[in-house]
DNA sequence: GGATATTAGTTTCATTTGCAACTAAAAGCA
DNA sequence: TGCTTTTAGTTGCAAATGAAACTAATATCC
């Protein structure tokens, strides 16, 4: 993939960025993230943070922002700015949380749920073609070892901070 | 991890973030790349992308902005940006190509090999220790599923547009 | 009860990004 | 040769992001 013809790298060390995991991940996820985006972004002009908290309150409703921040792996800036956009698409309605008034209560409006609705089978069938380069086995293998990965790397950030 | 207690989902197929591959690739990325990130950003100030042009860079020099995307995966924008800011950093000098004088000639400066020589040790160590949650069979077997997965995404991503 | 600390969520500001338009040079073609 | 197209790289602008500060409500502690 990557030639050398007469070029000089520098002296000692190198750092071949094909062989190098961390970028092949990068690289990899940014493609599987475009084929998957495919599927909400020109239809229904969702963003990915967008139809993350859609698909966090598709599953579970309601929700309180937080808990969204939890599911989807999101900071609060980015679940706060999601939340006004798709509130401004009419998707998504927030009252406040009457127990605990600082809190909010999230839920799809109707408009919210058939876009869901729509996106859902779509998602999974691109996810499933996407995985089709792999057989079952190897999916599955593949799903423990990403999470062991992940889970290495939430231990190394941590660690340190 | 995701519990539902008393939420109403919506009606028919829904979809679990949690079990969902490009989620789970997603959120996996994002932190491995974090703790790479911590290897060159607080230290010497680096940003992603320009690490990726200096590591380019470091593994062949000279090279076109044009190569530099074709090894990076970078577009030109974000070549060109990136560029520019080690440029203002010293780290990296352009001049015009004089057998094609649309074309650059990128080098890392003195103080850009150095700076390279000081990351990669680091980097590739915070690769062996992200790894090091994986046999060296799982090691390799994960090499060979991402790359099957990440062609199988390009091929999806170029048959439709 | 009242002062202080936490927690939920929003906002502000400075950067970064993404897209499209743009400039300059080379290639293709008639 | 002169005209059009393609290629290399940059720039401008609007939108997205990240970090830190901020507001409002609840929880904690004396």
């Amino acid at each position: 993939m990557t030639e050398r013809n007469g070029k000089q790298p520098v002296d000692g060390e190198r750092l071949e960025l094909d062989g190098f995991m961390p970028y092949r991940l990068s690289v990899t996820q940014q493609e599987v993230s475009r084929a998957i985006a495919a599927v909400y972004a020109k239809k229904h002009g969702l963003m990915r943070h967008d139809w993350r908290v859609m698909a966090a309150l598709g599953d579970a409703q309601p929700l309180s922002a937080n808990e969204v921040c939890r599911r989807t792996n999101m900071d609060k800036v980015q679940v706060s700015r999601a939340i006004a956009r798709l509130k401004q698409k009419g998707l998504v309605n927030q009252h406040q949380d009457m127990e605990d008034r600082r809190r909010s209560v999230l839920r799809l409006t109707g408009q919210g749920e058939a876009i869901y609705r729509d996106i859902v089978p779509a998602a999974r069938a691109r996810e499933t073609d996407l995985l089709s380069a792999l057989s079952e086995a190897e999916q599955k293998q593949f799903g423990q070892l990403i999470d062991r990965l992940y889970r290495r790397a939430q231990y190394l950030n941590k660690s340190r901070e």
